[in-house]
DNA sequence: CCGTCTTCCTTCGAAATCGAAGATAAACCG
DNA sequence: CGGTTTATCTTCGATTTCGAAGGAAGACGG
């Protein structure tokens, strides 16, 4: 699948496109050329033609839809105790996801053993005969080396430091294997749930604080570990040291692993972050006081990068992004503190593609390499 | 000058390449085609051929060079008290670089003008006969919306306020005209010197801080406000209030403009950025120190920065930037506070583009345009 | 000095792409 | 309802691009 075909499949499996005539505009390809590919993909079975669009002022558009017999993803999205799996087609779309209990801190070979029996039970339960799996993807809580597909120095990962996932995936799946960080892959998914915003800040709330950031459409990765924001200095009147060594990190006020604590050592019992959602909801006053002062500190960091990249949206997801103080103290903080010209148009809001963000992601991003 | 001929114009005249054989590597192109196109191109008088390069093991290339007689741009770097002027070929090389007085505080109109002039000045002295003007070029100390040209809530412009700079250009020159904040412009043309680098993070460190930063190799805007670093937040014991209204920003403490009305107050006099940089050279310890802190307050910001971009170079410009010590603290600032991840590979470094740095990028985004 | 290797560049038939013109289909509007 | 407008999609000859093969020019090594 490569060159123009591959292009022009990449566009409708992306939904940035959904007819012939959408596809010429944003292909740059002669209308002519697009039809022609376009019968191609169709003969092959990889497109198929599905009832018309709406019409534009004329004639309605012929709908083009990525079979959903060309082919599935299995993609995952590991977390410290819960994995969430799931299939999709090659329009990203999911045939079904779960969430499972697991343990990372049973290192990696036993982990990605575990994740791989549970795509198996996937496909026999869900995959529909004969589609055959065309991916593999998952998203790791910890940084992340792209080329190698190694994890590197994580914090909270035990036996997983340099161990290569992608490589010990590919060993196993004869199949392009994508391995990237959880904060990553949330952003890729969430970008594709805001068209026409091409600069983006997802921050991603649970036990850690993660940050994916998009900038003109497409993941920005820096050197390997762009988006970290949990170990900025905060200014605050206590001081801690975080598990970084150094003292004040962002993370170690207002992860979702400190409120915890914090909530704890005032006799509050939380065992997961959604427990301290589930407080602030229930009116406890010393959650909500903490979330709150978290949601003012995490503000204030992004504060800096606001005014410094200057995106259309702050995207919030994550298990802490229901909690509505949160939200509201963060925005408290952007709008009082940021440049009114970074500010005007900006928009922060909680994720529009729900729970599922990181594993949209992963299957974009495992699309480029499939169709590439 | 579109489609293909225009890409691989640009390359040549961008530098990236020097041979028809580099053009088919980099242009993505079949040699064949490139031969064709660059025969075109030599016809029309824009390229020529100039000698042979070095050979990498086999036949030597050809050497390309975007003919002198091509023709010209003319660019200028407005800074409060002073403006350099220059004139470069299509290949973004100056013919001639100027630096004379000037005061934008006179309002748009006149300092225009006056611009115009010192062009046609230029031309006329510098200018060879017969080689036509090929676009005008301008980088402006103020935020300016790329869409419109024009200049937006500028804290020390006078009377620029919404002024439409491009449009006032446009009508005097019928070519193309380019309008820039002009920290983005030097990161251009800083980004030219570092080959290898995608991602860098420019610095003007001259009255006020300005940053411009290069994503992909690119420019990043955002919505046209990005790489605002100098209304950040800092943590002093002091506090004072900026001109944008709010305490204790940045540029307040580490601005040329905020260095020097220190030293004034301790009795030493200076009139400029450059004298602060020549009493630091002098070994006058009141400057020293006031360098040294700034430079720790700038690099505390960075570091929020460093570790949510991970780019691979520091770039530091403007005239304080040959203050050896304002270097050396940014650099202990950047390293020690950072996640060793992101300093890893991390190089923290003093212009290499020089004091044209902004002329040369100015150039580069023009050609973009001339040869669009 | 001579053969071999590498790289650069061109030649030429094959293939892909373009773009103008026309056919198709639906919305819009008196 | 029928003409007008708008947009989608196809047809087909002209143009561009490709890519394999080969010639040109120098490096390298005996």
């Amino acid at each position: 699948m490569r060159g123009a075909q591959g292009d022009l499949l990449r566009l409708v499996a992306t939904g940035h496109a959904e007819s012939r005539a959408e596809l010429a505009r944003l292909s740059g390809l002669a209308a002519s050329s697009v039809s022609l590919r376009v019968e191609e993909l169709i003969g092959t079975g990889l497109l198929v033609e599905e009832g018309s669009g709406t019409s534009r002022g004329g004639r309605r558009p012929r709908r083009l839809r990525v079979s959903p017999t060309a082919g599935l993803l299995a993609v995952a999205d590991l977390g410290a105790h819960h994995a969430r799996l799931g299939l999709l087609d090659l329009s990203g779309t999911p045939l079904v996801v779960e969430e499972r209990p697991c343990d990372i801190a049973l290192g990696p070979e036993e982990t990605l053993d575990w994740m791989a029996a549970s795509f198996d039970e996937l496909l026999l339960a869900h995959g529909p005969p004969g589609v055959p799996l065309r991916g593999v993807g998952t998203g790791i809580p910890g940084p992340v080396d792209p080329a190698s597909g190694r994890v590197v120095s994580p914090s909270r990962m035990p036996g997983w430091n340099n161990f290569p996932v992608a490589e010990h995936l590919g060993a196993r799946y004869d199949l392009p294997v994508l391995v990237e960080n959880d904060a990553n892959l949330m952003a890729v998914g969430e970008a594709r749930a805001w068209p026409g915003c091409d600069n983006l800040m997802v921050l991603k709330a649970g036990s850690g604080i993660g940050c994916g950031v998009i900038v003109d459409g497409r993941l920005h990765r820096g050197r390997g570990a762009a988006g970290d924001i949990s170990h900025v200095r905060v200014r605050t009147d206590s001081s801690v040291v975080c598990s970084c060594g150094h003292s004040d990190c962002l993370e170690a006020y207002a992860s979702g692993a400190a409120l915890m604590s914090a909530l704890t050592e005032q006799g509050i019992a939380v065992g997961r972050p959604a427990d301290v959602v589930a407080a602030v909801n229930d009116g406890v006053p010393e959650a909500t006081a903490l979330v709150r002062s978290a949601g003012r500190l995490i503000g204030e960091v992004l504060t800096v990068l606001v005014n410094f990249l200057n995106p259309d949206a702050i995207v919030i997801g994550g298990s802490l992004s229901t909690a509505e103080p949160l939200i509201s103290s963060i925005r408290a903080a952007v709008y009082e503190r940021c440049l009114p010209l970074a500010t005007r148009d900006l928009e922060i809001a909680v994720t529009r593609a729900g729970p599922d963000a990181t594993l949209l992601g992963a299957g974009s991003l495992l699309l480029d390499a499939v169709l590439g």
